[in-house]
DNA sequence: TTGAAAGCGATACCAC
DNA sequence: GTGGTATCGCTTTCAA
């Protein structure tokens, strides 16, 4: 190989033991030093001779040959929730890096865009994180959540609209996102209700549960739903706003309110008087749903916050081997404007 | 302390030499097996009975051990875009993270918020990180390359709109949008133009550039340029609105589509004719801007794809002395529709 | 074809 | 107070 690096400079990284001969101690008082451990007591002016040495070479401890030798990291794993981030989602996740931060924990998102879910749960795992806080971008199945386990973390938190076995799973469940829309619709006496299922891959961990909820809501009542794909550009819509007339529906509930913008401009240009003949519910609760005219009507969701899950997070670290609590962590209701 | 984990289980994380143990070979053994080394012959049934091993273990090779091993790492780190990221960047992001990976890099992203420059370059470079690739979230400076640079980083490279000094820097020059959209109002005959300065903090680094690009694309023009501050709410919107006939202004140019629709809507509410008395130019070109009425004008903005961007991290990791270069890697063009 | 052993960088126990 | 040193898990050279 020609790659021989001898020419360049190449001044390799200093470590601790570069210190130590710079401030002319051992590597022990560098570790003491630079940990302020409390344990032992070293005098003032070692203390400074340390750190300007530390200071001079620009030393930064090695972070894999500490948790090496401590065994253990203090890293919080967040797949990285690539597709469907909604601003809502962003919030959620400052916040919980902000708390987690707080605590004292290194968070890292991990690019696991197109790995499925027990190699994405191998690669996490080869980190040795000591927590997991999946959003359910990637299927985590009983198997991965053993993966990570027995690789060291001590929790493995799921934030997805099902259940995952062995995982303390904070079920969000999506379904009720539907079920609010649907009943909003249905009280206000719609009976012909359209479901949005977006046509863009990575929703339908999110679509599916809230068309169930759909369903449920509408079980008994007598209305009727009906799932319609939709992708997110102007052209399907325009498609499916031309055969409207149709599909006999009075209501769509649209996913979001990014899908129910786009549907409601394509209807509108259709002919389709809203709400007056087919009502518009979406979801998210997003500001520029508030600047059409109608007003989007749309379900709010009560995300839990980043802080809450900063707790049971660092609540499960220390204390593993608590029962995992399944809870549901988001509330939805609907918000009534105009558009229905 | 009452936290003796004596009871618990506590299964200790397989280590390759449970393997070894288990297939009745040698350390190495299991290394050259697991790793597919080539320069050493492993019969197959030793193969079997290694690989079997440590399915059953659940072994997964710790990441730390190896990195500390080889003296590098294949991770590259991408300080975690919180505010700021648009449907844009995300596009843009998982571009480059598929790309990074098919490349054989490990992506991390690393959350930052709330860290000042150097404090972020001194996390970053714990990890040893073999490349670093800055969205210009956190204010990287000389200093923070140095410091990731001496830590081993074979690539710093930012896509931020200024140069840093040390760093392959790409810039994405955002007065360029700034630009193109004041050009365009003046074309179309508008001498007096608003730029609307978004309130939330961190979007001052895209901002003021922007704002920058307006006013040279002004000077000499004749037309006159007015900052707007504007925070991402209705109530601000309308007090902006309300003071509108004041401020004698006959075209805005805000920021980008989100905070254009915002306006526009609250303009439209204050009775002002859009275009006619006053136009609304956004950026980014989102396909919600064209379902308004009128049709929001924006700026197109070309972004460097991730591909390109992933194969210039590879070539500077391979080459790290290679002159860093400091290239323009976005396009910008205005898009007339209806609101100018 | 396989095994023994050195060593990556940091820490913490035990001597001095 | 400070210094030697064993150790974490893994790779790789050298010997057998």
């Amino acid at each position: 190989m020609s790659q021989t690096p001898r020419q360049s400079a190449e001044r390799s990284v200093p470590t601790s033991a570069d210190v130590a001969r710079l401030a002319g101690v051992s590597r022990a008082t560098v570790s003491y030093v630079l940990n302020n451990t409390s344990s032992v007591r070293i005098s003032e002016p070692t203390r400074r001779r340390v750190r300007e040495a530390a200071e001079e070479l620009g030393y930064v401890p090695h972070a894999a040959a500490r948790s090496l030798r401590a065994g253990h990291t203090r890293m919080v794993l967040l797949p990285a929730s690539a597709s469907s981030v909604g601003p809502l989602y962003l919030q959620f996740f400052n916040e919980l890096q902000w708390a987690l931060r707080r605590l004292d924990y290194t968070v890292v998102q991990y690019g696991s865009l197109g790995l499925d879910g027990d190699e994405a749960a191998r690669a996490w795992a080869e980190l040795r994180p000591v927590a997991v806080v999946s959003l359910g971008e990637v299927g985590l199945t009983p198997q991965g959540v053993d993966i990570l386990k027995r690789s060291g973390a001590k929790a493995v938190i799921t934030l997805a609209p099902r259940r995952v076995a062995g995982a303390h799973s904070l079920v969000m469940d999506q379904s009720e996102v539907g079920g609010c829309a649907v009943a909003h619709l249905v009280q206000r006496g719609r009976r012909s209700i359209g479901v949005v299922m977006p046509s863009e891959p990575g929703l339908e961990h999110f679509a599916e549960p809230r068309f169930e909820g759909a369903r449920r809501a509408a079980a008994g009542t007598g209305a009727r739903i009906v799932p319609l794909a939709l992708a997110y550009d102007e052209k399907s819509a325009n498609d499916l706003a031309a055969g409207w007339a149709g599909l006999g529906l009075d209501a769509v509930y649209a996913y979001n309110d990014e899908y129910a913008m786009l549907l409601m401009r394509a209807l509108q240009d259709a002919g389709i008087d809203i709400p007056g003949r087919t009502a518009v519910v979406g979801a998210d609760d997003l500001l520029l749903g508030r600047l059409l005219r109608p007003r989007l009507s749309t379900v709010h969701i009560d995300m839990v916050t980043g802080q809450l899950l900063a707790e049971l997070v660092d609540r499960t670290v220390r204390d593993p081997n608590g029962e995992p609590e399944t809870r549901d962590l988001m509330g939805a209701r609907a918000v009534h404007r105009e558009s229905s």
